[in-house]
DNA sequence: ATAAACTTTCAAAAGTTATTGAAAGTTCGA
DNA sequence: TCGAACTTTCAATAACTTTTGAAAGTTTAT
């Protein structure tokens, strides 16, 4: 396979992977796009590459760059601005599940505190049933949040480690 | 809080937490509505309580059942199907890793695995990056396939256990 | 075999989200 | 301060996704 078609195939999986899991496809694909590249690249060779315009280069780098997942660099006697992603992909998976812990979790948690004590009769089903389940989710996400907040600060050394006991 | 108000809350932030991932907001508020209902309901209740269509429902309710997440039941004596969600909200995690693994995942190793030998010069910096990231990337990707394999087998209380002793 | 009760389908409509491109804004060197 | 080189914004538009509702299909009791 040539490298620009394997470069193509790469970045199309990636643009849809994203899109699955609610980040746009043209971000996904920008990002796929500069973990392949050796070199930082401009503005416009992102538009060459990916046969989009300007305005939508800029939105997608700069919600990149909010993720923490895409740099500025400045070449000197040049004044166009040049982008570079993380390539260690354990770092791109600990960044992201940082940022959708914060903007994600976070709310559920607001409406859960908010909804957890409902009035009424616990001997009443439809009250017995919502408190349970509520409760059941509170728990579990208290979990969740706490194993997801260990990943997000770990090594990825420790982090391997852990996950190859846990498989044992 | 009311009951009802309590339930339309939690629906709501049930859909948006959904369709931030990639699950549509309906199927997500039409899943909350069963969790939180203590007898199993019709396709008439659930379009009477979301305020959506027959067809919407149908297509929902069926797209929860092959996800794993709901399940159909006859009353004696009715006609009519209804429907009622697993409450267990481990099981529906385990549940949701085991069906996004399946559907997610496995494409995007057919790419890696397609696109990890592309031809020319390993010294050419382009041929290198791309070979690394996606190398990287091939790395990463069967161990956090293994562990998600191990979670969808594994029993709560063990899961639970390793998660303590994993965050010591 | 029929009809009532129910479920499923699907094309059109509505709603949502992403993209464009031109205009406005910013920065920098001379 | 000016103008060139660049970045950012945003309203219009395009693309995509979801929803509807009526028609078709299926099942069940008699």
């Amino acid at each position: 396979m040539k490298l620009q078609e394997g470069k193509e195939k790469f970045i199309q999986a990636w643009g849809t992977l994203g899109s699955n899991w609610g980040i746009s496809r043209t971000m996904a694909q920008v990002h796929a796009l500069l973990m392949v590249s050796p070199e930082s690249l401009s503005a416009d060779e992102i538009m060459e590459e990916l046969q989009i315009s300007r305005g939508n280069v800029n939105l997608n780098i700069r919600a990149l760059i909010d993720w923490g997942l895409v740099f500025k660099e400045h070449k000197s006697g040049d004044r166009k601005e040049y982008f570079f992603a993380e390539k260690d992909v354990y770092k791109v998976f600990r960044q992201v599940v940082k940022e959708r812990r914060k903007r994600e979790l976070e709310p559920v948690f607001k409406v859960l505190e908010d909804v957890k004590v409902v009035e009424g009769d616990q001997k009443d089903p439809a009250v017995k049933a919502f408190t349970e389940t509520i409760s059941g989710i509170r728990k579990f996400a208290g979990k969740a949040d706490k194993a997801l907040d260990t990943i997000s600060r770990a090594e990825e050394s420790w982090f391997l480690s852990a996950l190859l006991k846990l498989m044992k």
